[in-house]
DNA sequence: CGTATTTAGATGACGTGTCAACATCTCTGA
DNA sequence: TCAGAGATGTTGACACGTCATCTAAATACG
């Protein structure tokens, strides 16, 4: 192995910028969040798919399928949103091993209630801030980041 | 309040490139950091600016401060280092409120070994990926979000 | 059919991050 | 000088995320 190649100055400051921004963005919409509406970030990923979905049913399964998450964080998350009583688990008629999530009464009204504020928030910091182009860009650059990297199981 | 203005497609697209780069590239480079040496994504972050210190010691302020965290997230992330022997706490002489820390010859060893592998990763994951064009783009369009963002306390 | 493999989900342990509360120490200004 | 304000750090409670492990059910395949 040769000499290290480190990141030169272009290059450190697109990292030094994805890093800020992931870290002071979501602390920022996080907080707004949290404050506003009441939901932290993890309940507002589960109740949007929950709250597009015929019935408000979802198995366990197609939710974590729909945000992209592994099987166990989807339990353990369901686990802490039932007892906050935002939604309720049910028997799977279909697969006996499987699980469904229903979104409650409270469920939906909270996400009803969060959703406009947070897609206010997500532009009024970040979509809103950058030109039409940049747009483009990012998400041109960022979708080619995506696919070429390696899949994680799930 | 009017009706909500929902993101466009150009929006959802550069937003869902951020989450997506958010969670599953810092996926990745976190397995690869602790798979290939040992080290989390925590422990490298504190790592870094204590092996460019004089001496491999900060007071714990300053330490926050370089990476961008509150106190007790400095102190909570010490006391977990501090038991894997990566770092040591010390009285601060100046100000009998302070606490320094003490990169320890574990934790030297560690980082020096990390380094070169985690920018590789960075290189091959992220900022090889994308064209200068788009390098300086995304550095310029991040700092603005960030100068943007209201600051949060520390 | 029956066994092996795969899939679904739950759970406990542990590392991580935030918040509120607390104890100390330093600084500031009347 | 000294009381109040601010700074520094620690701690406990709790939410979040990953990993390894476990159970059970569905599926594949000889």
């Amino acid at each position: 192995m040769g000499e290290t190649r480190w990141l030169d100055e272009r290059e450190a400051r697109a990292w030094r910028g994805l890093i800020g921004v992931q870290q002071r963005l979501t602390a920022v919409l996080e907080r707004e969040l949290v404050q506003d509406v009441g939901l932290s970030g993890a309940e507002y990923t589960l109740l949007v798919p929950l709250s597009e979905a015929p019935g408000g049913v979802l198995r366990a399964r197609d939710l974590g399928r729909l945000v992209g998450w592994e099987r166990s964080r989807v339990s353990h998350q369901v686990t802490r949103m039932e007892k906050r009583g935002l939604v309720a688990r049910e028997e799977c008629g279909e697969d006996a091993r499987g699980s469904m999530v229903r979104l409650t009464d409270a469920g939906r009204t909270s996400i009803v209630a969060a959703a406009p504020a947070h897609v206010a928030a997500v532009r009024r910091h970040f979509v809103g801030v950058l030109t039409a182009a940049e747009l483009d860009l990012v998400g041109t650059a960022f979708e080619r980041v995506l696919d070429r990297l390696p899949d994680i199981d799930g």
